[in-house]
DNA sequence: CGCGCGATTGAGTAATTTCAAATCTAGTGG
DNA sequence: CCACTAGATTTGAAATTACTCAATCGCGCG
């Protein structure tokens, strides 16, 4: 039987039908409505989220500056959390909001800590995963400091092009740090160079 | 006995000795002296390293905009390597130099992975090493996405006092996404505030 | 049909970059 | 030990680029 999350962990290592359903019992099913917040600035953050179903954004405010950074967005089959709070235990210092009705997979830390020392390659799978993680990372702050604002927008455009219809424009700005008046400058010169 | 590659794994799980003298058994020193590439772009690179003396520092350069961006610095007790290439036993994209004279602990992915199948422990250090990577990583991009120039050096400053004297000005520049006489210019108003 | 959120547009501004040149510094060889 | 040189930093002035602020527009939803 197929699964999102067990496609996703066998892109590191195949699983055995057991093994599976193994790992899937430390889950919980979890629904939130639109706009519900996930995970609130302050609060604990029990568990970390497989996307099943839905949208979501993970931002901090800075109030001084009156500025929102976002850090990511989740779809379907991401990965969302405020890590160092999970891994930590401690406090959230961001925030996720469901952007639409979503449907998720939460794990606690200590079932995960359960699951990895159990079954050897969950373990891996997490540390691949996160090593994965840093690369995209590293290649989100090249992007960031080395190219122009029209560069990035084109770069999210052409990897994420689903979010686009999902996402409003001035949450993908935040999350390039550009203005939303230049992503919608940009996005003209790029219509009237398709169309004349 | 007292190892600084232990130290570092030691923060995430205790270790008895023969588990680390088996986990020691599978890295290989090297030394590299002052300027020396460690990794090359289009190289494979079949190794990474924990640096046991010396500094390093990863960086891309852009031919068509003639510009230069540092990934980051490594000094004792630091992972460095090219980690894509790595984990996809690929060519290299960056460069790797040697800022000076080093001695570095360099490991095969082969022998990682054997290492963290045969070792729990060490897949988990891994595992959380590449987590607290990312968080890491998130701050970064942060900072450089929704901070001032001077904000970002002053980040630095305070995160890498060590690295001040160790390494160039224009490199950190080139790590912060500023140009070199921005970050001259905050340092002379810093003096003057100091001493007026 | 109207309200409200999100997107667009324009004008002016502020910040940092770029370019060019001068100055400082550390390391090297005589 | 000093002079020299290449590398590194500093400085100034001009140019650029994206931002901010303010106003308007457009569209989807109730």
């Amino acid at each position: 039987m197929s699964h999102p999350l067990r496609d996703h962990i066998e892109t590191v290592s195949k699983l055995s039908d057991s093994e599976f359903d193994y790992i899937l019992s430390h889950f919980v099913v979890k629904k939130f409505k639109k706009h519900a917040p996930l995970i609130r600035e302050g609060e604990i953050a029990k568990y970390e989220y497989f996307v099943l179903k839905g949208c979501l954004r993970s931002y901090k405010t800075d109030i001084v500056k009156d500025k929102e950074f976002t850090y990511n967005f989740a779809a379907e089959n991401w990965w969302i959390s405020d890590q160092e709070a999970f891994l930590e235990r401690s406090t959230s210092t961001i925030t996720i909001d469901c952007l639409e009705e979503c449907e998720l997979l939460g794990i606690t830390l200590e079932d995960q800590e359960k699951l990895g020392a159990n079954l050897w390659k969950y373990e891996h799978y997490l540390s691949v995963k996160a090593t994965l993680g840093n690369v995209a990372l590293q290649k989100r702050l090249h992007l960031m400091i080395m190219g122009t604002p029209k560069e990035r927008y084109e770069n999210f455009v052409h990897q994420y092009p689903y979010l686009l219809s999902r996402v409003p424009k001035y949450f993908i700005a935040s999350s390039l740090g550009v203005s939303r008046e230049t992503i919608s400058r940009l996005y003209r010169s790029n219509v009237r160079n398709v169309t004349n």
